[in-house]
DNA sequence: CGATCGTTTGACGGTGCTCAATCACCGTGG
DNA sequence: CCACGGTGATTGAGCACCGTCAAACGATCG
């Protein structure tokens, strides 16, 4: 229930496009040791200058491919290894006692996940790739030394902790907006902003989770999640086709996404706000005052 | 915007009933080196058996009250110590652009405020004392240094961490649910477990913490609280007066916490949950059939 | 080309938010 | 002892928003 770290990778060419269908994991053949070249990956991902424990990681780092729709691990199985995210996406959920799906994360390139079961015997949540993925991953008795040993690494840990309890909080924040369109906007900007963090534009939004993830993950039905869209491109905000979403204007983005409960009093934003183009038949819905 | 540990204490006597006024923090005259007292408190806190870091912790844990209104820390704050709960409550809140304030949790004994920050600069959140408190703290650096030297010290913050993550998540599931007394339902349950995991009986709550604090955690309207909770004492689950909440069917308020957006039409248990002890005058307000 | 899935759009009804008034409970000061 | 605000909690009335049901559309895959 916790990891949901980064968002899109920005427009990674997938590894293999031709395979969409959604059985288990996939691991490669003659998959073992990493290369020299994913382990720097896993420095970059982690934020430490490539330093002398570049061996050290070697040796315990494992890589894994994940098909679309492959589990990387599911609520309830034994936790044994932590996982970075190096390309795809993946969608974190909790399944409650009826059967809800509620989605409680995304994590793409950058992210880790396995980080809320480390504590736990057994993983609280699934993980689930949305497209085909590769994931490092480092069993719990190897981070455990490494940690120990490597204080650099231990910091880098310790900020992914933080990370994974910021970005819950975030959706805490998320779902704490009333208003549908609210909450897709600041969805929007968390993965403009998440982007940002991994060097790119953030602006192009390739949406790799289907209308029932986002509206899981924002807690309103997923026609509602549908209509927002349409009112926040009608608003001028984004350019929407399908799962292509282009922010045209991340500032009154931003100001759609900052109201709340009781801003859409106080001042006239709200209307402001709603000022969009209407169906040219009713008697002026109030976009010319203001 | 993490901390959200534990929850009402029990029916901790008071340390200062008759202080009730809302200053700042008040530091007790001669207080440094905490008694035996409280380090073998922090040790059944951290769940740790009474080891041989006894003396280690005495050296670097410090004691500090807390006054009903004041503050441990604040939103933008430097970050130095780790807070543990000894006696008290707290509210850790989040602060957003427009001054909404949105609560992201209640922390009691056993509860850890500012792990959230750990790998930061400034606190994300500020945390208030909802009652005269006390806790015991310790700052960052002897954190890094006791949990590199002390293995069992450390696996008792990495539980304490997933502990957080899932109380992070924990609210995300409760948001998820629709209906207002659902989330309600949840969050005295949670309340419930906590306070059993604290060792007590878990049926009489006495909540420490306003309907406003309330209504921004379960993200709606102060008067929805009000409603929801005369809806369930109506269902006969509670027995409300004030803040003193007695959960008289522990298993009805568990079936009505289940229910969720499919499975309000799925199964006609919604309508089962509905049945409900009615005032005997009204002509049956629309909950009869599902 | 038909089937399934994902997405969009429309219509309708109910839940909860807003605005208010009222009440209970304080601590204060007359 | 009792008015006096102030705060917190409850309750009522009205209305907008969103969840549900339904249908239509497009895309992908067999």
């Amino acid at each position: 229930m916790t990891d949901m770290t980064c968002l899109l990778p920005p427009a990674a060419p997938h590894p293999h496009p031709q395979a969409a269908a959604t059985e288990a994991w996939y691991v490669p053949p003659g998959m073992g040791a990493p290369a020299q070249r994913e382990v720097r990956d896993l420095f970059e991902l982690l934020r430490i200058e490539s330093g002398s424990l570049q061996d050290e990681l070697a040796a315990h780092v494992d890589v894994r491919r994940v098909r679309k729709g492959g589990a990387l691990f599911h609520e309830g199985s034994a936790v044994e290894r932590l996982h970075f995210v190096r390309t795809g996406t993946f969608k974190v959920y909790h399944t409650d006692a009826d059967g809800y799906e509620q989605v409680l994360g995304f994590a793409g390139r950058g992210g880790v996940l396995g980080l809320d079961a480390l504590g736990l015997e057994t993983h609280p949540t699934t993980a689930i790739a949305l497209e085909d993925s590769t994931v490092l991953h480092l069993d719990t008795r190897s981070l455990r030394a490494l940690r120990q040993r490597c204080p650099v690494f231990d910091a880098a840990m310790e900020r992914l902790l933080s990370q994974q309890l910021t970005q819950l909080s975030d959706l805490a924040e998320l779902m704490a907006a009333v208003a549908a369109e609210v909450r897709l906007a600041r969805f929007l900007i968390q993965l403009s902003a998440r982007m940002r963090r991994q060097g790119e534009s953030g602006s192009r939004l390739l949406l790799r989770m289907s209308r029932r993830d986002i509206a899981s993950y924002l807690g309103v039905a997923i026609e509602t999640v549908s209509r927002s869209f349409a009112v926040l491109a009608q608003d001028g905000y984004l350019r929407v086709e399908k799962r292509d979403v282009e922010i045209v204007d991340a500032e009154g983005l931003k100001d759609c996404a900052r109201a709340t409960r009781s801003s859409l009093d106080r001042a006239g934003r709200g209307a402001a706000r709603r000022a969009r183009a209407v169906p040219a038949s009713m008697p002026m819905p109030g976009q010319l005052f203001s």
